[in-house]
DNA sequence: ATTCATTTATGACTACACTCATATTCATTT
DNA sequence: AAATGAATATGAGTGTAGTCATAAATGAAT
């Protein structure tokens, strides 16, 4: 490569390309090679079911190779998977409808984040494991991530409620989203791991909000608003 | 074996003895011994360190036997905690002190089990990691017992304290303790992915614990009880 | 006692995640 | 453009969970 070409690249195209030799853009292509093989076979075969060697042979790198860019298998799950959720759960932030009961705005987040699951649930079974318990600390940071964006959307979106709703103003959004993001979780699990339909789940899980916002002790006469004359049981 | 001899295996020692020839005795004995030296391995040298090969050696078996008791390795975790979780739970509900405060109550019971775990770090990690996602369905038997003891034990808590803290009289119990447990089991996990300490997570599971009893509306002041000025926050 | 069917035991074997010594590619220096 | 060093690539090799064809043990039937 000559000089002149050298200069070239740095303002290829339209983009602002950021000074990267053949090296690391070599580098950039396997990484998303292997990304999209794993995301494929995943999808198509189960994640117990395709082993590193497929995965390997269809982003064209050696078997050696693919645990340059990923330590474990585990970590492409995460890999693969990390963005996309972090995504889909910033976008059922945003979609929430604003002035809508708190726990509707709930069920609307989390039904999202559902659905998402539903999509491929053996899949979702894999990842919310490897989610729950890292096999190697290393992607800790990235499960923090997540965790500060939905903890903090759903501490937002309770803040938010406080007027509307009426609801104290002393108590910590943030940890009443880890609350309720506990409640979901618990639920999630038992779910994917078929204890129940996501039908009876959803519905328990409303449920489930419902109390923890009215709390245990009786309401106020003048207070309700979430209650309803004999509620619970379902 | 004589028929004289057989006869007596039948009333031998005090115990009433089942029918059990030598065969059923003898799959008793190495079953036993399979799960002492899984026990015993993982204590020593920790769930991953472990390899069947050493388990059914120092069982004293071959290395396809273990496998005729066990399906896999993970089958081995929960086949030897199994009965110590349920009994430590049990025992947890059996040892709250009664007329004492609901929130108080649930920290004596979760605070056991957190003590349970905390015996062995590494070991909870790998036994909860398996209990929340069984690789093997097989075993979901197993954890829906466990689960039941600890919900209905928690709903036996709340509706204990129905009269003695003017809980609501409209509410599920066992959906409840469903809810404390996930705010529970959250935080269990974070401790054991090293995101808190044992001791901030249990101040902090307390806290939510208070939010969830109270709800997150204001309280209608003369019912007062669990909450203090201005608590939350921590 | 002998035969026979069934259950249980076994270790050589397989499949697969992951490692490592060696080779190749790239960038830099001369 | 040649040489050198550093980063990256590779597949044969390794350790281990789990399988399977074969063997041993047991109890029932005669």
């Amino acid at each position: 490569m000559t000089k002149a070409a050298k200069k070239q690249a740095v303002t290829r195209g339209a983009e602002k390309v950021p000074p990267m030799g053949r090296r690391e853009r070599n580098k950039q292509e396997k990484f998303d090679r292997i990304l999209a093989a794993s995301r494929d076979l995943f999808a198509a075969k189960g994640f117990a079911e395709t082993t590193t060697q497929e995965i390997a042979e269809r982003a064209d790198i050696g078997t050696g190779t693919l645990f340059l860019y990923a330590k474990t298998k585990e970590d492409l799950l995460i890999m693969v998977f990390k963005d996309e959720m972090i995504e889909t759960s910033r976008a059922a932030f945003r979609k929430v409808s604003p002035a809508t009961p708190l726990v509707d705005q709930l069920m609307q987040v989390f039904g999202a984040m559902v659905a998402y699951h539903n999509r491929d649930v053996p899949l979702a079974r894999a990842l919310i494991r490897e989610i729950t318990i890292l096999s190697r600390p290393e992607r800790r940071e990235d499960v923090r991530t997540l965790m500060r964006i939905i903890y903090s959307g759903i501490g937002d979106l309770i803040a938010g409620a406080r007027d509307r709703e009426g609801l104290r103003s002393d108590i910590d959004p943030m940890l009443a989203g880890e609350s309720l993001f506990g409640i979901y979780y618990l639920g999630l699990i038992g779910w994917l791991s078929g204890q129940t339909t996501k039908q009876a789940f959803l519905k328990r899980l409303r449920v489930k909000f419902i109390l923890a916002i009215d709390g245990l002790r009786p309401t106020a006469p003048e207070a309700g608003g979430t209650r309803k004359r004999r509620p619970a049981k379902a």
